[in-house]
DNA sequence: TCCTTTCAGTTATACGAATGCAAAGCCTGG
DNA sequence: CCAGGCTTTGCATTCGTATAACTGAAAGGA
């Protein structure tokens, strides 16, 4: 095909100097090991010339770094959730001239050990592993070797690593003011978990979070949830149904839904009983998932920032890398980062 | 922090036999190249005590070839879609035992180049160069190069590449036989597109595909299409837009949304009018997106194959990388994935 | 004058696996 | 008992780069 590459040998060649000449110039270490800046210039000029761009395989094999990080997910393709981790973790990582693999363990043990296993044997110098909804993990062993950050998760108590979250309790939090800055204070009803704090879906760590700061904001008022309606799965069909049987005992003012695929569903019950969002009924919910702004009204929502989530675990993998090098006691905090609230137009004062 | 990777070497001395010895009995060549059994168990044992796992950096440097292909799209967050076509992707490769570089380029070209040549220095085998809709693209100089396959797109005459679209015109005729085998004759309006098979969005190239199946096959009933709409993007408040205005003028008996967002707009349009899915009007509409199994009632949809999409790509850009070292003449193939119809509740017959 | 520094690079080697070539061991037939 | 062929294994080199160690020449100091 093509002809061969150039190498670092073809530059020296072409500059009349020898390879380690050109490989001080142009790794950047030429001036402190007193390379003449007549040399360094014909290096350079070489190296433009031919077009030389170092191989990276040979790097990675002769230093041990690859500028290449393993990017590890339960699932990619369950929700755009997912992109947009990946796309912030993609920018970061091109910010810094790495590169990303991707894999996906589908949650099962051994693919996420042949995966960890592939990307070790590729020399990676980093791992980030993703969860698709925040809980908590077991550490694979895979992990415990080099640098690693859990993003989405936290890891139980077999090995301390870093950590990247949302502040779901915050967001919690933030739900509940938008629904008493509104003016709300009775008739305010969960759907997907509660009334308890522990009725979530299973391993649903967000869920517990959230109810925690809602809780928190509502008994600071002394306002009491009306009531709560745990969902197994947060899908719209369990928003509609949970809501249709809040319906059809009651009439509440305010639903705070555990996410916005429930809301939909919500949204849903409430138009079948001919009751208006967010005249009759204000709604607010998570994660501002696409459809939160296809609705009408516009549903008021808390975002997950899965953008963001993904940039922080590049940082974060990066800064851990660093400290290995340095010989610097490994990272184990937990970053969590902040949910903000997007004000839309399903909350309204009731009356 | 952990010790030293098991190396060849460790393993030829554990066994004690020669680099060479270890090497051929461990790349399968052993028994050609008659090397006892013996020994051939002596280094097969050695291997699986020490762990051994070669180091693909090594080999990459070695042989060139590194194991790893490349997955370079314009946005991989915007919608689920790219996930899928990602899963796919990924699947067939790890059933090769092959990693994934994945890579965003926003569509601007000169961090696409930066992406292909950070993969070309990474010694890739091979480029999978996805589109999130599809169109044609002009084939950037870095793919010339080494193997690679356009995905969702088909290159334009600047070089002639394998590529893998959805069967869009097969999908157009489906959805019209759809209307047509429910018995609708009459009152059928198109929304996002149309009604001439030019009147679509930008680079669309899928509404003219899409456009081509509906008239041929309406055209062979002898049935005429009442009305289109063009919209020129696809989300749900432009086909609420479209979908109004329509229904101001005159009252229609089938809708064929050009896709399931601009559908959704659809849905909610027709309720504001107070009329009724499926019983006052069908709806059938494109791409299977999640939302239409959440509408009420759910939405027939034809299908992108997303996932299969993924999949061909990277046993097309396989086949190529083979013929390439054969020395056959470069593939350039467009194939076609089927569009499966999903029949749900949103079209019955007129009356 | 002779020895030590500094300068401005070069030579040699290593990273881990693959492979062409050579050679050692074994067997068989004359 | 040995030549010649086959079988089995090992040595040395290669991929492209980084780097420790070294060198030859000039300059500086006693």
């Amino acid at each position: 095909m093509s002809r061969r590459r150039i190498t670092l040998a073809d530059v020296a060649r072409h500059a009349g100097v020898s390879g380690t000449t050109a490989s001080l110039v142009l790794s950047g270490r030429g001036r402190e090991l007193r390379i003449s800046e007549s040399v360094e210039h014909r290096v350079r000029e070489a190296a433009d010339e031919l077009q030389y761009r170092p191989n990276i395989v040979s790097v990675g094999l002769r230093t041990g770094t690859t500028r290449t990080i393993g990017f590890v997910s339960d699932t990619v393709a369950t929700s755009r959730l997912a992109g947009d981790m990946i796309k912030g973790a993609l920018e970061a990582a091109r910010d810094r001239g790495v590169m990303l693999f991707i894999g996906e363990t589908e949650g099962e043990t051994d693919l996420e050990q042949g995966l960890l296993r592939a990307m070790h044997d590729r020399q990676v110098d980093g791992i980030i592993l993703a969860s698709m909804f925040t809980r908590t993990v077991k550490v694979p062993t895979g992990l415990k070797t080099g640098p690693a950050v859990l993003l989405n998760s936290v890891p139980d108590r077999s090995a301390p690593l870093p950590s990247i979250v949302p502040d779901e309790v915050e967001a919690g939090r933030t739900a509940a003011r938008v629904l008493l800055d509104a003016g709300h204070r009775a008739g305010i009803h969960l759907i997907g978990a509660g009334p308890g704090i522990h009725d979530v879906p299973r391993d649903a760590l967000a869920g517990v979070e959230r109810l925690t700061g809602i809780g928190e904001i509502l008994d600071q008022a002394e306002v009491t949830v009306a009531g709560g309606h745990i969902c197994s799965d947060w899908l719209p069909n369990q928003g509609y149904d949970a809501t249709c049987s809040l319906l059809e005992r009651e009439r509440p003012r305010a639903l705070i839904c555990l996410n916005d695929r429930l809301a939909f569903g919500a949204y849903q019950a409430l138009d079948a009983f001919g009751l208006k969002v967010p005249d009759d009924v204000s709604v607010v919910s998570f994660d501002d998932h696409p459809i939160a702004t296809w609705v009408r009204p516009k549903l008021t929502t808390i975002a997950l920032p899965h953008y963001e989530l993904g940039r922080k675990a590049v940082d974060v993998l990066f800064a851990e890398i660093d400290r290995r090098r340095d010989d610097v006691e490994p990272d184990k905090e937990t970053y969590r980062i902040p949910m903000s609230v997007r004000i839309r137009d399903s909350v309204r004062s009731p009356q």
